[in-house]
RNA sequence: CGGGGCGUAGCGCAGCCUGGUAGCGCGCCGCCUUUGGGUGGCGGAGGUCGCCGGUUCAAAUCCGGCCGCCCCGACCA
C-alpha cells in the first residue's frame, strides 16, 4: 500500500516523527524542548514502569520522593558534578513576585538533595546498604531535543544507594544493570542490549565508573537505554555522609545511582517500527489484541463481544472497535500504526462461514 | 553558540521574483453515497499572511528591525 509514513529507508528521522505524529504519541510542548505524551504511549510507559518498578523492589530497592526543587548550593559541592550539569540547568531566580535570596534549580538529576538527607539517615553501619529509588520528572535544558530520546523535561526514575565498600557498591551497580535494566529491556521490550563500561569522556558527572545498556536501533545505530554509576565517595564526602562501622572508626559509605527513562519508549519506537508503523511489544502493549467489527450484520456485534469476553477472561488486553461509522481500511490502517500486536476482523461473511481474520504484527 | 533553511486556516504547503478581492491538499461540520485495506459526491465553517515600523493610492508580496521554529555541527538519558 502506498505509505502514510515517510519510509525507513527514505529517511529515518522523519520516519521517527511521522510515526510519533501518525500514531498520536506525542507532541512537542510550547516551551522548545519539552514534551506531550498522548494518551497511547503513556499507557505503554505505565506498563514499561511497573515493569521496571517490580524489578527495583526485588533488589531491595524501595521508593521515597525528594523535592524538585533545589538549593543552587548543593549543586556546587561536588566539582565535577556541577561543572557537569551547570550548563543545562533550569534555574528560578524569583518565587512570590520577588528575587529569591539564592536561585533553586529544578533538579537535572538527584543526587545531590538525596545526599543531603542520606547523610541525616546514615549513622551506622547498620544503617547500610540504603537503597532508595524516586520515579520523578527532571530538567535539563537540551540544545537539540528530539520526542522521547532527549527532551528538556523527561520522565525517568533514579535510584541511590550506599554500602560499606567499594566492592559491594560495585557489584549492586552492575545488578540492576543487569538484573533490572537488561531484564526488562530484553524481557519487557524485547530489545537486545550491549552492557559494557562507558568511555571516560561519557562518565557521569561525579561517577568513577559508568556502566551502559545499549540498544541497536533499525538505523543501525545504538541508543544509550540505561545507565548505573559507581559514584566512589565523592558524594560521601561533598555532603559529609558518615557512619561508625563495626571497629568504631567513621567512614563514607561507597554509592551508585542509576536511571532510565522515557527515552526507553523512542528505543521501543526505532527498534520494532516499520514503515507500517509502531510495533509494541505484546508485554507492553495496553490493548494486545483489537477485535474490529469489519461490517454489520446479523449477530456480529454480539459474536465480537463474545470473542473480547473469551480473551479477557484468559487475560489478554482486548478492545473493541465497531465504529462502523469510520471505514474499515482507515481503523486497520490506525491500529497498524498504534502497533496493536494481534489484529481480529469479524464480518458476518466470517460469521457465516465460521472464521475470522486474524493479523499478527509482531 | 557556528552554518543553512522556514514562519500564510488545526496540520502540510502554493502564492512573494513582477504590489491590486488570500488559495490548494489533508483534517473538521452537514447531507447523500459507500463500507471486507486510508470510499466517492455535493455543500459548509475556519486565516490580525510571526511581530513592529517604513515605502506606496494600495503590502502576504518591496525595505529595515525584532521574535520564533526546523535541519546540520558541538553537547547530552
Amino acid at each position: 500500500m502506498a505509505g502514510v509514513l515517510t519510509s525507513q529507508a527514505q529517511d529515518f528521522p522523519r520516519w521517527y516523527q511521522d510515526v510519533i505524529a501518525k500514531a498520536q504519541l506525542a507532541e512537542n510542548g510550547p516551551v522548545r524542548g519539552t514534551m506531550v505524551i498522548r494518551p497511547w504511549a503513556y499507557a505503554i510507559w505505565e506498563r514499561l514502569q511497573s515493569a521496571l518498578d517490580e524489578r527495583i523492589k526485588a533488589t531491595g530497592a524501595r521508593n521515597a520522593y525528594f523535592p524538585l526543587l533545589i538549593p543552587e548550593a548543593y549543586l556546587r559541592r561536588e566539582a565535577e558534578h556541577v561543572e557537569g550539569f551547570s550548563p543545562e540547568l533550569a534555574v528560578v531566580t524569583h518565587g512570590g513576585g520577588k528575587a529569591l535570596d539564592e536561585p533553586v534549580v529544578v533538579r537535572p538529576t538527584s543526587e545531590t538533595i538525596v545526599n543531603a538527607y542520606i547523610a541525616r539517615w546514615v549513622s551506622s553501619y547498620r544503617d547500610l546498604p540504603l537503597l532508595l529509588n524516586q520515579w520523578a520528572n527532571v530538567v535539563r535544558w537540551e540544545l537539540r531535543p528530539r520526542l522521547f530520546l532527549r527532551t528538556s523535561e523527561f520522565l525517568w526514575q533514579e535510584g541511590h544507594t550506599a554500602h560499606t565498600s567499594a566492592e559491594e557498591a560495585h557489584a549492586f551497580a552492575l545488578r540492576i544493570l543487569d538484573d533490572v535494566y537488561a531484564a526488562t529491556m530484553v524481557n519487557e521490550l524485547a530489545i537486545p542490549v550491549y552492557r559494557g563500561r562507558k568511555t571516560e569522556r561519557e562518565r557521569f558527572a561525579g561517577a568513577t565508573v559508568s556502566w551502559s545498556c545499549e540498544g541497536a536501533m533499525r538505523d543501525g545505530k545504538a541508543l544509550q537505554m540505561g545507565t548505573s554509576h559507581e559514584l566512589g565517595q565523592s558524594f560521601a564526602r561533598a555532603f559529609g555522609t558518615q557512619y561508625a562501622d563495626r571497629d568504631g572508626e567513621l567512614r563514607h559509605p561507597w554509592q551508585t545511582s542509576w536511571g532510565t527513562s522515557t527515552r526507553l519508549l523512542g528505543a521501543m519506537i526505532m527498534a520494532h517500527g516499520d514503515d507500517a508503523g509502531l510495533r509494541v511489544p505484546p508485554r507492553l502493549a495496553p490493548v494486545q489484541v483489537a477485535v474490529l467489527v469489519a461490517r454489520a450484520g446479523e449477530g456480529v456485534a454480539e459474536a465480537a463481544q463474545a470473542l473480547i469476553d473469551d480473551l479477557s477472561a484468559h487475560g489478554v488486553r482486548a478492545e473493541l472497535d465497531d465504529a462502523l461509522e469510520v471505514s474499515l481500511g482507515r481503523r486497520i490502517t490506525d491500529w497498524e500504526l498504534r502497533g496493536v500486536p494481534v489484529r481480529v476482523e469479524l464480518g458476518p461473511r466470517d460469521l457465516a462461514a465460521g472464521v475470522a481474520v486474524v493479523a499478527r504484527r509482531v
